[in-house]
DNA sequence: CTAGTTGCAAAGGATTTGCAACTGA
DNA sequence: TCAGTTGCAAATCCTTTGCAACTAG
């Protein structure tokens, strides 16, 4: 999805909570769909500071829950206390293989795991909204001969 | 593994660096093979407050960190900025599902998607050492209305 | 004895919040 | 107009750290 459509939804996204399209929320929603990494909220309040409308810590952070809230960010933990977002739409969703021995990743798919895994959201009653898989492992290059 | 075999380990585990066994530690690995939840920091400073030789929060998280550290306790982040411990040894695998409302963790384990993961990784002539699963969504008191 | 430990309180990092001054619809 | 928004700074939450008083080996 490209940005001004992204701009669109987020729009209709706001005005559905009555709240209001403004200025920072516009460079905020455009700059997380300028990255094609994850960023963190400090990362964001950087770009913000290097335009000339940019926007206040808080209102980055206020900002961020809005876009997560809506389905346009993802978050995730980095495990060491900090959350990193990324923008999903238009974004295929895939998970990741590790080798320990190379760190290369490996991107995988499968729809059986996906569907199973709503099997067992729905077994407990649990609606998703996303998921993490990791697999760690060596790669063909890195196999240690024990294994 | 029993309590006594755990603080068995842990002691090995101290003295190989150079460190030693205290009450403050003994408690703490007790307590947390007492519970078979996950549980917080905090909550591991309340049950330590609950007992005559107790231990203040800074032993309790330098001791938690330990614990980590010797592949005693597996830490995990609820995804709200607060890490849940829960003790390893001796239990099977299993992976979790997080409430992304109220944080509460409810853990599942699925041969099927097992039985996948390892087919994935043969297609790519990948060797598996370990995964992380994690299903993050809302739990049925906290699915929000638009949900 | 003495290096490792403890508790306390202060420090730190990430995030949220109260509030008075703004501003979009 | 006026409810929603912003920036600021203070507050909060979780965790780590400095330090002087202890204590295990």
């Amino acid at each position: 999805m490209k940005p001004a459509a992204a701009l669109k939804r987020f729009e209709a996204f706001l005005r559905k909570k009555a709240l209001r399209m403004t200025q920072p929320r516009r460079e905020i929603l455009l700059a997380s769909w300028r990255t094609h990494r994850h960023f963190s909220a400090e990362e964001m309040y950087q770009w913000m500071q290097e335009q000339e409308l940019g926007a206040s810590r808080a209102t980055v952070y206020r900002t961020l829950n809005l876009l997560v809230e809506g389905g346009f960010l993802a978050s995730m933990n980095n495990g060491k206390g900090t959350q990193l977002y990324e923008h999903i739409l238009g974004h295929s969703h895939h998970d990741h293989m590790i080798c320990i021995g190379c760190g290369k990743v490996f991107e995988f798919r499968s729809a059986e795991i996906e569907a199973i895994q709503e099997e067992v959201a729905e077994r407990h009653n649990f609606r998703l909204t996303h998921h993490v898989l990791r697999l760690e492992g060596y790669c063909s290059k890195c196999r240690p001969s024990s294994l």
